[in-house]
RNA sequence: GGGUCGGUGCCCGAGUGGUUAAUGGGGGCGGACUGUAAAUCCGCUGGCUAUGCCUACGUUGGUUCAAAUCCAACCCGGCCCA
């Protein structure tokens, strides 16, 4: 947290890492906090943007921290502009990439849009849900193809006149690339400065991002003043290591917490990331008070996941989900009501262990299901299963047990 | 447009006519240990109801008993020149 938020609200300065411009003057257009005090006074809410690129489908953890904040903007009064970059998402942000991202078709676009909704909790109660969706007044859900789309030649141009090569050169992705001799495509650059065009669109007073979106966020300002409007503040918030302690919390390295990830599951994955994250998903994904965390480690981490998982399934849920993490340990797989459960209404009788268990979904293929089986890694009922191809010959001999892959993963078979 | 180098499995990266799903590393998964952690050690890491059969080294053809390895064309990229 910065020091020079010391005037700001506590929810405010919560794992905020950057904020600019940060001048302690008296100037609505320098000082948050004078900007805050002027929406106050004119009773006219600031504009929070926080922008999206429906490309994957899963919104994990470490998107949570965003949306987080612009819930605390929303829950103190203030109007939440959620972009969809569907425009934007067919060039792909160059940011934090290596190589040029893949175009999505509209299609997809689409698909992932409405998915990405129902993910941030629209249709759910507003205690679970990360955004509020039911206070009038509160959200704004735009498409940036809105202004995009029937974008004239002549102003691309012009935005693009007013950005050099060596400031694109000087953002930090596109010189490693360029340093490694990995291509980099002309339309990349674009990218930029059409989200920058977006804070000019939706009159933005804040953006939201993560620290490697600074160079865009400025790009915002940039944008705005080229148009002739109010530059927006950067609210920089930190990016979230993934489970495996090292890297940025993203699907394609595998290391996620998925909001839609069942109670059960989210809780086993946070009840056991490494040591070194804890403090950090305590103060970005809770609102716990930071002062009075118990002393013991272990203990520490199951409060962080019992927390963060209420925060999305209820305490309810969550507290059973702690429960039943610990019975899935000590082998008590049957006291356990809510585990993933597998039909095997469609075998075929008598059938092997190893495509059961790829027929099932605990592996992906047959070939991974022998060779789990070998390596010992399957289990039945807590038995573990060592010949690939012993036979069951009946339903009845398989009905109402667990199957299980390693530690983690679990199906009750059903009919 | 010209010159030149290069395109190998999830990633990086060996291999340059012939036991072979293709050395090695990373990552991932599994096992032991443990705090369901870390560290460490071990195994696995293309697909298929499978003691065999498929598909794989940019694409398509060709040479050969035999090709990721040779030839041709094409596609894509880096660098240099224009």
């Amino acid at each position: 947290m910065l020091d020079e938020l010391i005037n700001f609200p506590d929810w405010l300065k919560r794992g905020t890492v950057d904020l600019f411009p940060l001048a302690h003057v008296p100037d609505p257009d320098q000082n948050l906090n004078e900007r805050l005090r002027e929406s106050a006074k004119n009773k006219k809410p600031l504009r929070i943007k926080l922008g999206i690129d429906p490309t994957g489908s899963d919104i994990h953890l470490g998107h949570s921290i965003l949306f987080r904040k612009l819930r605390s903007f929303q829950d103190a009064g203030h109007v939440a502009v959620l972009i969809i970059g569907d425009f934007t998402a067919q060039i792909g942000d160059p940011t934090g990439k290596s190589k040029t991202r893949q175009q999505l078709s509209p299609e997809e676009v689409e698909r992932n849009s409405t998915d990405y909704l129902e993910q941030l909790g629209y249709g759910k109660s507003k205690e679970t849900s990360l955004l509020d969706f039911h206070t009038e007044g509160r959200l704004e859900i735009r498409r940036n193809s809105e202004w995009l789309k029937n974008f004239d030649i002549t102003k691309v141009i012009n935005l693009m006149s007013n950005t050099t090569v060596g400031q694109m050169l000087a953002k930090e992705d596109f010189a490693n690339r360029y340093a490694s001799g990995t291509p980099i495509s002309l339309h990349e650059f674009l990218y930029p400065l059409l989200q920058g065009y977006d804070s000019v669109a939706v009159e933005a007073d804040i953006e939201l991002g993560g620290t490697d979106q600074k160079f865009n966020v400025a790009m915002g300002r940039d944008m705005q003043r080229l148009f002739g409007k109010r530059p927006q503040f950067g609210l920089l918030l930190p990016i979230l290591i993934g489970l495996d302690g090292l890297q940025k919390m993203s699907k394609s390295l595998g290391n996620i917490v998925a909001l839609k990830d069942d109670a059960l599951s989210m809780y086993s994955k946070l009840e056991k990331v490494p040591d070194n994250l804890v403090d950090s998903y305590l103060t970005l994904l809770t609102g716990i008070d930071l002062t009075t965390l118990p002393v013991d480690l272990r203990e520490k981490q199951k409060l962080m996941a019992l927390m963060v998982t209420s925060k999305f399934h209820g305490l309810t849920a969550a507290k059973a989900a702690q429960e039943n993490s610990s019975k899935l340990v000590l082998n008590f797989q049957h006291s356990i009501s809510d585990l993933p459960e597998a039909s095997i209404a469609n075998i075929d009788f008598p059938v092997k262990a190893f495509y059961l268990i790829s027929a099932l979904g605990l592996c992906p293929s047959s070939s991974e299901a022998r060779r789990q089986i070998k390596g010992g890694g399957i289990r039945l009922d807590g038995e573990k299963i060592l010949d690939p191809n012993i036979e069951f010959l009946d339903e009845a001999a398989l009905l109402g047990k667990v199957l299980q892959l390693g530690k983690k993963t679990f199906k009750r078979i059903i009919n």
